[in-house]
DNA sequence: ATGCCTGGACCATTCCTCAA
DNA sequence: TTGAGGAATGGTCCAGGCAT
């Protein structure tokens, strides 16, 4: 049985622990957690896991809000892991907050469960096996927020706070691909997803995702998806009924 | 014919790693 | 932290394919 909660905690809670799995989800603010011997902060885009029986306490400032997941049994990928907390995936962190509305408007058994169904397949496309550095935090969300921007390297490291090569090292070592592997990741599934689900131009989509160059982008796309822009759109038109 | 798109060649810039 | 050097990336130009 899996049920999902919405909470704000304003105050110390005591120490306890449950029979279930429980995860924590931060939507807004920070939580300060003590779970088992693990004792730390826990901020937005990450989850905390507590296994039954682990002695845990949160204490959460004003207003601090966050999904609580209550499960018998946690999916193969976070039952695998001795991670506590581990960052979420962006898909994850927007349907938490889709959630945080839903949980709060009427309520309605089959969205209840669809929205469950929902999250929990969302958690196993979670990859938790690590924790992005706090200071990259700004850098990935200035980055995904402003895709169709140019970004440098210099002052990305700057809002993180650190020198060039020391934000190098920290971005390599947080998310295993380089910085600009990573825009380029970022844009190309920013790009797919427009190809697909609009009717954008190729050119359109390319101006969006930061490329005032057709010929540059279509290059870039067609090497990172194996197929051309024009191809990955035909291809899914054809599996999508007409609307007309 | 026209517009849209792709991809090759070339170049400049920026990135990234590593040694000092 | 800095600087060097190779790698990666994006822009420009252009030729050509394809659908209308």
């Amino acid at each position: 049985m899996t049920t999902l909660s919405l909470r704000a905690y304003t105050s110390q809670a005591t120490v306890h622990d449950h029979e279930q799995h429980q995860l924590v989800l931060p939507i807004r603010g920070h939580l300060d957690i003590q779970v088992g011997s693990h004792q730390g902060t826990v901020v937005t885009g990450e989850c905390v896991i507590i296994r039954p029986g682990e002695s845990h306490l949160f204490h959460a400032k004003d207003a601090a809000r966050f999904i609580v997941a209550d499960l018998d049994s946690l999916p193969d990928n976070l039952a695998a892991s001795q991670r506590v907390v581990f960052s979420i995936s962006t898909l994850l962190m927007n349907y938490l907050l889709f959630l945080e509305a839903q949980l709060q408007g009427e309520v309605d058994r089959n969205i209840d469960q669809l929205s469950i169904a929902l999250f929990l397949g969302l958690l196993e496309k979670q990859t938790c096996d690590h924790r992005v550095d706090r200071r990259l935090l700004r850098v990935l969300d200035t980055m995904k927020a402003q895709l169709d921007q140019p970004h440098d390297v210099a002052s990305l490291a700057r809002l993180a706070h650190l020198s060039p090569t020391q934000f190098h090292k920290v971005f390599r070592d947080s998310l295993g691909i380089s910085v600009k592997q990573y825009l380029t990741a970022r844009r190309m599934e920013r790009a797919r997803a427009q190809l697909i689900h609009t009717d954008l131009s190729v050119q359109q989509v390319a101006e969006a995702v930061g490329y005032q160059n057709l010929s540059a982008f279509s290059r870039r796309f067609s090497c990172y998806f194996g197929q051309s822009p024009r191809e990955m759109t035909r291809q899914y038109s054809s599996l999508t009924p007409a609307t007309d």
